[in-house]
DNA sequence: TCTTGAAGCTATAGCTACTAGAGACCTTAG
DNA sequence: CTAAGGTCTCTAGTAGCTATAGCTTCAAGA
């Protein structure tokens, strides 16, 4: 059996994450030593790092919920995994568009600055009047 | 003058959102109309205007604050504001480097599924085990 | 056994950048 | 003059944590 501290060293989770996940959900309620510290088994670990690497590659938490209670039904059809995949990865590719047009912008920005004085930074300038800007970078649905 | 709504509409940000960035100090308060009501002139929109370019270039509101105070001394040295812009383009071009990789694994995962059962489906098998990952997409300081 | 320090507990507040609602008030066209 | 729509303030909510305060429990050394 593990401490929160141990199954949060054991997982790359800290403590104040885990029992966060708790409170809202995504991890059951453990059960309770006498002095009333949390106590973790396998199953609680490893249900924790599927959470830290669905994180890590980006997944919300709502998604990591449903995925959590389709991995607990492994005789059903994975569609519905593979359905939150793919809209991850389409999430993802969307903000890697985005992400390139504007490190294009930033990148002609700043190589256009003279160094001078405010007055002619070609950085404020550019901020001031998206016209300057070669492409249109606007936002459209996905956070940045 | 404009109205709190005509000056959203003129910068194309929403009215709540305005007096959010009253509220932060990011716009100063404006005059006010004999019935309590905010009117805004030229340099508001100006302002406006630049904000929300600056946000949709990625800049945070605290970078958008310096940039702000810069731009109103056009007398100064620019250096300030290229660093900003720099600091901006780097953080950009780090989160780029990360969702490639998110977006690689995504993509791997995905393809290697044969749609069979939760039981063998190779995104849940993947969440489950960073081993089966071919890039190490760990976070590494930048937030997603 | 006592003590001390680390680790755990709950509860609350804060972070970013907004967004949404409630309920009241102002403005303006017809 | 009325009705509709814009505006007012205030509060709370979103995502995914992180930090603090003030307390209790646990494990190890003297
Ligand atoms: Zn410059
Ligand atoms: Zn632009
Ligand atoms: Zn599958
Ligand atoms: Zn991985």
């Amino acid at each position: 059996m593990l401490t929160i501290g141990k199954l949060g060293e054991a997982a790359g989770v800290k403590v104040p994450t885990i029992r966060y996940y708790e409170q809202i959900g995504l991890l059951p309620e453990p059960d309770r030593s006498a002095g009333n510290q949390r106590l973790y088994g396998q199953s609680a670990l490893d249900r924790l790092a599927f959470i830290r690497h669905a994180r890590e590659l980006g997944f919300p938490l709502d998604a990591i919920r449903d995925l959590l209670s389709l991995s607990d039904e492994p005789d059903q059809s994975c569609a519905a995994a593979d359905v939150i995949a793919k809209k991850q990865l389409t999430t993802v590719k969307a903000r890697i568009v985005r992400l390139t047009a504007l490190k294009a912008e930033l990148e002609r920005m700043i190589t256009q600055c003279a160094q001078g004085t405010v007055a002619d930074c070609r950085v404020i300038e550019v901020l001031s009047d998206h016209s300057h800007c070669a492409q249109d970078h606007r936002t459209s649905g996905a956070a940045e």
